[in-house]
DNA sequence: TTGTATGCGTTATCAT
DNA sequence: ATGATAACGCATACAA
C-alpha cells in the first residue's frame, strides 16, 4: 500500500503537506497540490481505510445481526439494509446467530470492540423465547446505537421497526369471513415461538372471535416433515375453506396438497400466505400473500440508524470526551 | 471505551505492563498480572480492534462481493462463507453487486484500501457478458487474494471455485435417455447468459448428440413473464416427456404447469431442476433436483482464501515490506 | 520484572 | 504556504 509517507519523501515535502493537498486543503499552492494529487493518482494512492477510522473513532461500518439467510424474508431484509447502506457511504458486517442466543451473544461481544459504529438486529428466536436482554443492554452502556427489526422482546426498550402483524392478518381473516363468506378458516404456522407469529395468531383468533367462529391451528414449529404434518391436518378438517398461512412455507405446501387432492383454489379454498412477490411465482394459481415488506423493513432499520448516528451527539461526545479523557491522564484539570 | 492508557493510569504502571500482562506474556509477574486482569475484566475492558488492525496490517476481515442474495444459491453460498469464516475467527464485509459490473468494481475498491485481507467474488453478470477483469488484476497487483467462485471469466487466472456444470447436466440428461427413456427433453433457462449457464446447456446438447436426439431450448433470460412463456413453450412441445431446468426456479414452474394440464409427474414427464433440497419442498411430488451444493462451494471458497492467507507470505513480506520501507525513508542502506 | 520508545497511517494543531 | 509534532490505541524491541 502508498502511504502519505512514500509520497512525501518522494516529493520532498512534508507528510503533513501531503494529507492537506489531498483533502484540497486551501492552506497549499496550486503547484504543489497538482504536483501530489499527479503522483498521487500514478500511484493510486488510496488512504488506508483502517488509520482513518481509529484516528477519527469511527468506522463508518454497520454490524448486522440476523438469525439466517437462507430464510428468504432475512435475505430480502438484508438486500434492503445493504442498499440503504450504501447510499450513506456505511459498510455492514454480517453475523448470523442460526437462531441461537450464544451465537448472537458472542456477535455482538465481537462487534462491539470498535469494529462498528452501530447495530441492526433481528433477534434470534431464543433470545426472544428466553426474553434475554443483556448483550442489548450492555451496547446501550457503550454507547453504540441499536436498531432492532421485525423481532421484539418484552424486557428491552429501544429503537424497533416492526410491522402491525396482529393487525395484518386480523385485516385479512376479516376479509376472508365477510367478503368472501369463508366460514372455516384453518391457520398454519410453523413459526410459533415467534413474537410475530404469536401476534398473528392473535389477529386470527380476534377476528374469528367477533364473528362466532371457532379457531384451528396447527403448530408445526418442531416438525420435521411438514407436508405430512399437513396433509393429515387438512384430512382431518374437509370443510376448510380457507386456509391462512404466516410462514412463508406451510402455505405453499398446503396449495399444493389441496390443488392435488381436486381442490380448486380460489374457489373450493382459499389460501393465504406470507412472503412476497417472489415467494407467489412458485405456485399457479398464484397464492394469495400478506405481502411482508422485508426489504422494506431493511431499509426502514438501516434508515433509521443512520439518523441515530449522525443526529446523535455520540460523535462528539465521544471526541470531547476523548480529549477530557486524555487531559485527565495527563494530570491536567478540566475547567 | 476503555483503553490500555486508561488501566495504566489507574494501576500506576506503564501501558505495555498491562498490555503485556493482558497478552498472558511471561514477561510479567504473578501479582502484577492478576491485578491487571482484574481491573480489566471488571470495567470489561475490549482492545480496540481498529487499533490492532492497523499495528498488525492485517484486519482478519474477508470481502464478500456477490451479486444478490435474493437468490437462494448466493444466500446459501453466503451461508456458507459466513460459517467457514467464523471458524477461523474471519468477519466477513458483504457487498452486494446486483449484478451490475459498476457496483462491483466499486465495492472492489471501496475495500481494497485496507479494510480487508482478501476477498471471496461471485462475478456480476455483466462482468462475466463482458469479461472484464481490470479490478482483480488490480487486486493481484496490491497482493490482495482473491478466491472467485460459481461464474468465471476466460480473461482471468485465479483461484477458482467452481463444479462442473457441464457433466452434472450430461450426466442427468444421459439418466434419462438411457434409464428413464426419455426421447423429447426440454430444456429451461434464465441464466444462459452467464458461464454455468452456457456449460449446463452444453452438457445437454452433448448427450443429445450423443443419442441422435434433438435440443430444444428456452432462453428466458430477459423474459418478463416466466409462467406464460414456459406454457406457451410447453403447449407446443406436447411431445415432451422430459424438462430440465438449469436454474433454480423455471423448473418449479413448469412442473407447477404440467400438473394442472393434467400430466402425472414423473410418469408422463419427468422434471429436474437446480437447486437444493429447500427448493424441493416447495413441489409435491417433489421435483428432482440438480443438488448445487451452495453451501459447500461458499465453505470451500472461504477455506481456501483462508489457507491462502495463512500459508502465504504475504503477511510477513509486508511486514518486512514495512520495515525495509521505513528504513529506505530513513535513508539508511539495506543489506 | 517493569518501563521507555517507536511505529502502524492518518489528521489536526500549532509553529515557522 | 509549508513543516514539525502529537495523537488515535495497541504491540513490541530494547533499556533499565
Amino acid at each position: 500500500m502508498v502511504t502519505l509517507k512514500e509520497l512525501a519523501k518522494i516529493l520532498n515535502v512534508s507528510v503533513s503537506t501531503v494529507s492537506k493537498a489531498l483533502n484540497d486543503s486551501p492552506e497549499i499552492g496550486e503547484r504543489t497540490k497538482t504536483r501530489i494529487l499527479e503522483l498521487a493518482k500514478e500511484l493510486n494512492y488510496r488512504p488506508n481505510r483502517i488509520a482513518q477510522q481509529l484516528k477519527a473513532n469511527q468506522t463508518k461500518t454497520i454490524g448486522v445481526i440476523i438469525p439466517t439467510v437462507l430464510n428468504p424474508f432475512f435475505a430480502e431484509a438484508l438486500h434492503g439494509i445493504e442498499q440503504e447502506a450504501a447510499v450513506s457511504d456505511y459498510d455492514i458486517i454480517v453475523c448470523l446467530s442460526d437462531e441461537s442466543l450464544d451465537k448472537e451473544i458472542r456477535s455482538v461481544e465481537l462487534l462491539s470492540n470498535g469494529s462498528v459504529d452501530g447495530f441492526v438486529i433481528a433477534l434470534s428466536e431464543e433470545t426472544q423465547i428466553k426474553d434475554y436482554n443483556k448483550h442489548l443492554v450492555e451496547l446501550k452502556l457503550q454507547n453504540l446505537p441499536v436498531v432492532l427489526f421485525d423481532r421484539s422482546i418484552p424486557s428491552f426498550k429501544g429503537h424497533y421497526v416492526l410491522v402491525d402483524d396482529f393487525q395484518s392478518v386480523y385485516d385479512v381473516v376479516k376479509h376472508l369471513i365477510e367478503k368472501e363468506h369463508r366460514k372455516h378458516i384453518l391457520l398454519l404456522s410453523n413459526i410459533e415461538d415467534l413474537s410475530v407469529g404469536k401476534r398473528r395468531i392473535e389477529g386470527y383468533e380476534e377476528a374469528l372471535k367477533e364473528h362466532d367462529l371457532t379457531a384451528s391451528v396447527l403448530n408445526l414449529n418442531r416438525e420435521s416433515d411438514l407436508r405430512k404434518s399437513i396433509g393429515t391436518f387438512l384430512d382431518n378438517n374437509p370443510q376448510a375453506d380457507a386456509i391462512i398461512s404466516i410462514d412463508h412455507l406451510t402455505g405453499v405446501i398446503a396449495l399444493n396438497y389441496l390443488k392435488e387432492g381436486g381442490k380448486t383454489i380460489p374457489n373450493d379454498v382459499s389460501v393465504v400466505g406470507f412472503g412476497s412477490p417472489s415467494t407467489q411465482i412458485l405456485t399457479n394459481p398464484e397464492m394469495a400473500v400478506i405481502y411482508q415488506r422485508a426489504e422494506d423493513m431493511g431499509k426502514a432499520s438501516m434508515n433509521l440508524l443512520g439518523k441515530i448516528l449522525s443526529k446523535d451527539k455520540t460523535l462528539r461526545e465521544k471526541q470531547s470526551l476523548n480529549r477530557i479523557k486524555s487531559a485527565l491522564l495527563k494530570g491536567e484539570t478540566i475547567i
